[in-house]
DNA sequence: TAATTACTGAACCATGCGGTTCAGCATATG
DNA sequence: CATATGCTGAACCGCATGGTTCAGTAATTA
């Protein structure tokens, strides 16, 4: 089963794409447009624009001959939310190894201190 | 050229892998343990592991004859900065797109009610 | 009408991914 | 020592990806 979220970080997971969102974040452009600023074929180039578009991540409308893509649904709020959810388990776990460490080091310095005595 | 958000992305654009780090932050867990709730092989799961281990998301350490995964620095903070960042150019153009919207709804009620008049 | 432009689809290629099996090797356990 | 356990590496499989070329089609422009 593949769900919307590995699809939408898939699409995050290529430089290109990235960059391709950060462009139209700018303002809309055609496949020949993208295709040229990022060095590539019109027909690579909309290759990555169909996987943001099916990661709901772009739109895109076909007028006279020249397709214009622009930014999609929100649909990143699935991933942040994901993202958000685990980096607080993450967080929590990380903060109680450092409570673990430092009361570890203040137990530590109790016993420093009574040898020293 | 792979960047090392590729791999970030890429390590969590799949669902058994988010589910490995869920479980790593309830706490440290084997190959063997984690192969088992994620009904695969050892192979496979060392496989995934390796994966998180490479995207700095997760860390490992062999004791005997176990291998203890546990999760990794927290390398996650570099996808949210990104995900933050373009989520904010996405909302301003949302923002701006609903203003055009808006204003275009009130000049057609203007034009309404001039039409009445 | 002729030429150019913008895109599209099919086919191909090398590479990588998710998963397996199988044959080991090292460490515990009886 | 013998056996079971836990992991590991190599090799394979089918399929997706990132990219290309080539041969179109449809819309503009001269």
């Amino acid at each position: 089963m593949t769900t919307r979220l590995d699809t939408s970080f898939a699409a995050l997971s290529d430089a290109t794409r990235r960059g391709v969102l950060e462009q139209l974040a700018r303002g809309d452009a055609s496949i020949t447009e993208l295709a040229a600023q990022f060095r590539m074929t019109l027909t690579g180039m909309k290759k990555h624009v169909g996987v943001l578009e099916r990661a709901g991540l772009a739109t895109t409308q076909k007028i006279g001959r020249v397709r214009t893509c622009r930014l999609g649904p929100r649909r990143l709020d699935e991933a942040t939310e994901w993202l958000d959810r685990y980096r607080t388990r993450w967080d929590e776990r990380f903060d109680a190894l450092e409570r673990v460490v430092q009361a570890l080091t203040r137990e530590e310095q109790r016993n420093a201190r009574k040898r020293r005595k």
